[in-house]
DNA sequence: GGTGAAATCCCTCATCG
DNA sequence: CGATGAGGGATTTCACC
């Protein structure tokens, strides 16, 4: 697909705000309301758009700890990986699990409130699936952290 | 500050479609409309909810590609910690960047179109900022990522 | 893409449990 | 704190040009 550049100016203006009304968009980007509105229903329909959330401050519910396990396994296990999938996909606090390039390298990203709290987390993994070796390091600052993409 | 389950199951609500109508979020929670609205405005002040945003597909807008980059340095004179957290915050492309514990001083999460996009980013970060090490991991797969935080 | 009109939703207030 | 009802105003959505 295809985007011209008001497409963009709508995706950035909703990356950024995804409350504001219609009337504010179509000003924005230089449309009247109504056009601005079948773009971006366009652009849902379309999947470039996949959805509208609410972001929730970590440290106020809590979860002030950010940690990344880097995972590595030596298995060749074919269940093995899809048992990974699922432990993870399951256990909350666990944010985001990639796989890596290298030889079945994993990283994944979570949110815990405090070591404590890692500990638990890093018990329910091994738990539900065997792991060769496991490190995290914990971030003490986020200079940055962004849901927008660059368009 | 302290959430009772109404307010979490508003929050986790919001944070999988955060523009669905009063209506029906107070429905899922036990509450009227307005009580509702109220909950929804005291989170949003108290900074519990910090924005609402749209989230874009970014295979659909050309950044098929996740990287993390993993920084060391020995300089930790206090002007090149500015300059690397000014370089950073502006580079387009760089989503993430979190100061760490451990062997890792930096780490960078960044989304590119392609591996040629990739070096593009590194070339413009180096030339910004004198960076010892850098070492960088790409995605192959995103088995989990997600925005919502588990209340 | 624009215009306008209908349906819906948001926000506020006031009152009562 | 929450429910209900009601109002004005804004917004979304859908006709048609």
């Amino acid at each position: 697909m295809t985007f011209d550049a008001i497409d963009v100016k709508i995706m950035n203006a909703l990356q950024r705000d995804a409350g504001q009304s219609l009337e504010t968009l179509g000003a924005d980007v230089g449309l009247s309301r109504n056009a601005c509105w079948r773009r971006v229903k366009a652009l849902e329909e379309s999947g470039a758009i996949t959805s509208r959330v609410a972001l929730v401050d970590a440290k106020a519910v809590g979860l002030g700890l950010m940690v990344f396990m880097q995972v590595r396994t030596h298995s060749h296990d074919p269940g093995w990986q899809d048992k990974f999938n699922r432990a993870t996909r399951v256990i909350p606090g666990i944010l985001s699990v990639y796989r890596m390039t290298g030889d079945l390298d994993y990283l994944i990203r979570a949110r815990v409130p405090d070591m404590d709290g890692y500990d638990a987390l890093y018990q329910q993994l091994i738990e539900q699936v065997p792991i060769a070796d496991v490190s995290a390091s914990f971030v003490m600052e986020e200079i940055k952290d962004s849901t927008a993409l660059p368009l």
